[in-house]
RNA sequence: CGGGGCAUAGCGCAGUCUGGUAGCGCGGGAGUUUUGGGUACUCCAGGUCGCAGGUUCGAAUCCUGCUGCCCCGACCA
């Protein structure tokens, strides 16, 4: 993409309601524009965030066995009245009325319709495991939405939903969603810590938030450090074979929230061992077990012949909250910066000098060759000066940036520069472009 | 939902106390200059001063009501 064809509107100053970090590079980058309190537009750099952060959750969910479909956003009351949430749910809840004055509402999540999916064409265990997703915008009206995307009211989220016969196989279906969990936000280039959550009555054991640590995380958490080396299930894991092992391995060192911390227990850590730090919650993963199912009738034939609800579970992954994650974990003064797995582009080609023409012969075969070997680029041609050009480039976090000058052609050299670490390198065109599309 | 605050040009702000017909910086346009880390200068465009009433010869400024937004807390993916 040539930047001065491109939609990128680049804020110098900081606008005043922007408070977090993310909120503010999200701004000043271009990425979003708050549209209404907690409503935003994901204008095309924030977008290709969003898209390439659902990918890769969608990609984990595929390999894991869940499948996706998509369910509207608009839901009937009539539904909710059936698992009795309809009046629980209070006024987070966006309620709405259609022309013939039939009561809708603005979907905060979908357990009632998945289940309402599930009962209407599932009657036997044969059918079972089942584990259905979309990826879908929510609504929840809070009262005080803030943090830019980090906690807005309309957020899109990726909601997996299990089906199976009894508790057992629940338990596996949650094992499932914990490693898909554990690789997906590792591909994202996170350290993200399964910690014990509430579950309610009936979870027991089966809830987890998965947090991420960040400087400026909203909630204090404390862990073994043991969690922050421990490995991450590989591309080859068989997750129809016993995750029991898995699970346990990162569920038996210590991992709380500031709700459910003890002091004692954290203590009883090595001094060395104890990390506490600030982390935000990017998926929560829970077993509800019949809480819809019962009340809502989705019931299958099991092998002895009776009829018996469902076991049911959800897997939520704030998919816009982590764009703004990413960012509260990865970033300088300068601006953003993005892993490599979901930067909005993969290299900035920076001309520093437009119109002479062997920069832009030099930029124009780089950004020929690197499109076709398959790399994002962002092109910098627009005749402006190179510091702003540096500065635009850094705050937009791509994760390495190009830069082709008068000065270096004169000598057949370009520099290139690591977005992370600020190593610049001089080399030649080839060697560059041997770097950029060597290993992803 | 309790408490606090803000609303003046695309963004950041001054002007409001003490009423007299709106200004600065950045950004945008034209140009000169500069040419490897937000260059300097000149000129230009851009505002029903959030909305509605009221007071007054005259309201961004005083009064009343409304709306939107932000911050702290409680709550939450």
């Amino acid at each position: 993409m040539r930047l001065s064809r491109y939609f990128l509107p680049i804020l110098k100053e900081t606008p005043k309601e922007a408070e977090i970090v993310s909120h503010r590079l999200m701004l000043r980058a271009g990425m979003i524009r708050q549209q209404s309190a907690g409503i935003y537009s994901w204008l095309p750099l924030g977008h290709r965030v969003l898209t390439r952060i659902g990918q890769i959750v969608r990609e984990e969910q595929n390999r894991a066995g869940a499948l996706e479909l998509l369910m509207p956003t608009i839901q009937s009351a009539d539904l909710w009245r059936e698992s009795g949430r309809y009046d629980d749910y209070g006024k987070e809840m966006l309620r709405i009325e259609d022309r013939h004055e039939r009561e809708m509402l603005y979907g905060p999540t979908n357990e009632e319709m998945i289940t309402e999916i599930f009962r209407s064409y599932v009657r036997s265990y044969r059918d079972l495991p089942l584990n259905l997703y979309h990826i879908q915008w929510k609504f929840r009206d809070e009262v005080r939405p803030r943090f830019g995307v980090m906690r807005g009211r309309e957020f899109l989220m990726k909601d997996a939903y299990s089906f199976d016969v009894d508790q057992e196989a629940a338990r596996h279906a949650y094992n499932k969603m914990f490693v898909a969990y554990l690789r997906t936000f590792a591909r994202l280039g996170l350290k993200a810590i399964p910690m014990r959550a509430d579950s309610g009555p009936i979870g027991g054991d089966m809830s987890h938030e998965f947090i991420i640590l960040a400087a400026t995380g909203e909630s204090q958490v404390f862990c073994d450090k043991a969690l922050l080396e421990m490995p991450i299930p590989g591309e080859d894991t068989d997750f129809d074979a016993d995750l029991t092992p898995v699970v346990k391995s990162w569920t038996s060192h210590y991992a709380a929230t500031e709700e459910k911390h003890d002091e004692a227990a954290f203590a009883a850590l090595p001094e060395d061992a104890r990390v506490a730090a600030r982390g935000i919650e990017v998926g929560h993963i829970f077993y509800f077990g019949t809480k819809y199912s019962e009340p809502m009738g989705a019931k299958v034939a099991t092998p002895d012949g009776a009829e018996r609800p469902v076991h049911m579970g959800s897997y939520g992954v704030g998919v816009s909250r982590l764009a703004a994650g990413l960012i509260e974990a990865s970033h300088d003064e300068q601006g953003i910066i993005w892993p490599d797995s979901v930067a909005p582009f993969d290299v900035g080609l920076i001309s520093l000098k437009v119109g002479d023409a062997k920069v832009d012969a030099a930029c124009a075969d780089l950004y020929d060759k690197l499109g076709k070997a398959g790399r994002d680029v962002l092109y910098d041609d627009t005749d402006g000066r190179p510091g702003a050009k540096f500065a635009t480039m850094d705050l937009i976090g791509l994760p390495w940036q190009l830069i082709v000058g008068p000065k270096g052609l004169n000598d057949g050299l370009v520099e290139l520069k690591r977005r992370a670490t600020g190593e610049r390198e001089t080399l030649t065109p080839e060697a560059a472009l041997n770097k950029l599309t060597g290993t992803r």
